[in-house]
DNA sequence: TCATATT
């Protein structure tokens, strides 16, 4: 009765794995419906992903009733997003979503999960636990707190440096009622072996920001395109450490050259400030960025692609553009796909630059 | 003493 997909490649509760972000629960049985198992929640996908991208990428797995792409009303931080696959059925859909993780081949993994109805008894479920043991792993808090309900995620937090638990961490149940319970079960009780007793409270809820942290994000933000894109970036170097800490991903740097030309305003060739902005030029008429994904997505982390269109005939001018958060992943898929011969079309591939391309 | 999974 889980709704939880893995998404990584082991259920991992190691040291250096106890900050994954999800539960080691079972992960295939939504214990739903057949009709709700058409319906997709996905998670941490990048900031600056688009709906038409999404799209894309779920595209080739079969027809897409909707995609629902869902933002924070106040930071427009990206949330979830939603996609609906028609005719795919259950296992199938599991193979071909593993596949459409590789290709993305981000820093980390999308989470993809079948989504639970909507309702108001899912909302407001999560806990913040405190005073948690520090040997305590993911796999113990989850078995303690499982006796009131189904978890949807656990997380233990751990220190950046030491990557030693903090002793405080996340439980979000599928239902708040139980939630509820599990307070009333644990808060002020101390777990099997323990010495000290564990606080288990509601989480603070992320819509609920101070006004001073909204106006700090809102300061800080140097894009127009939503609100504290800055912050999110932050914020998204920390979470993808994180989880390539946790799935043993090459790590890199928190602040990368990426981060840092932003801030100082340096121009260099390629580099839009949100990361390197890869020109490929002669694309087929019929192109779409799914095949930009596909291609590019093998060499490292992508965050964004686009195929130029006509506006009227909506046909692909013969290029479009790929950005990739690091630069030597860049340069390798430059190197590779520079001279790449799609179809019955030479492509070439290079970093952007300001000058307009002809043909 | 707090990261993100609800439309």
């Amino acid at each position: 009765m889980e709704t939880q997909l893995s998404n990584g490649p082991t259920c991992n509760n190691t040291a250096h794995g106890s900050n994954t972000i999800n539960s080691c629960s079972s992960p295939i049985d939504s214990g739903n419906t057949e009709d709700s198992k058409t319906n997709l929640i996905v998670n941490y996908l990048p900031q600056s992903m688009t709906q038409e991208e999404l799209k894309s990428l779920f595209g080739s797995i079969g027809e897409i009733e909707s995609c629902k792409l869902v933002r924070d009303k106040i930071t427009g931080m990206l949330v979830f997003e939603l996609v609906i696959p028609r005719y795919e059925k259950y296992l199938n859909t599991l193979k071909n979503l593993k596949g459409i993780t590789l290709k993305l081949k981000l820093q980390y993994y999308l989470l993809v999960s079948y989504a639970r109805p909507s309702s108001a008894s899912i909302r407001d479920a999560n806990l913040y636990v405190s005073g948690l043991p520090k040997t305590m792993t993911q796999k113990e808090l989850e078995q303690l707190f499982s006796q009131y309900g189904r978890i949807i995620t656990s997380r233990i937090l751990v220190d950046q440096v030491t990557g030693m638990s903090r002793g405080v961490g996340f439980i979000r149940f599928d239902k708040r009622i139980e939630a509820e319970e599990a307070i009333k079960g644990l808060n002020g009780q101390k777990p099997p072996a323990a010495t000290e007793p564990i606080t288990v409270k509601f989480a603070n809820n992320p819509s609920q920001k101070t006004n001073q942290a909204i106006l700090s994000q809102l300061y800080h933000s140097p894009n127009r395109r939503y609100p504290a894109p800055l912050a999110q970036q932050a914020q998204r170097f920390r979470l993808d450490n994180l989880l390539n800490m946790a799935y043993g991903v090459k790590r890199f740097p928190p602040m990368t050259i990426d981060g840092m030309t932003s801030l100082a305003g340096i121009n260099i060739p390629g580099h839009a400030g949100t990361g390197w902005c890869i020109f490929v030029y002669n694309l087929a008429p019929d192109a779409d960025e799914s095949i930009l994904w596909q291609m590019f997505g093998p060499f490292g982390a992508v965050t964004n692609v686009k195929v130029i269109r006509d506006f009227n005939t909506n046909k692909c001018k013969g290029f479009g553009f790929v950005t990739m958060t690091n630069y030597d992943e860049a340069a390798m898929a430059i190197a590779s796909l520079n001279g790449y011969r799609l179809g019955d079309r030479v492509l070439q591939v290079s970093f952007k630059t300001n000058k307009t391309h002809k043909a």
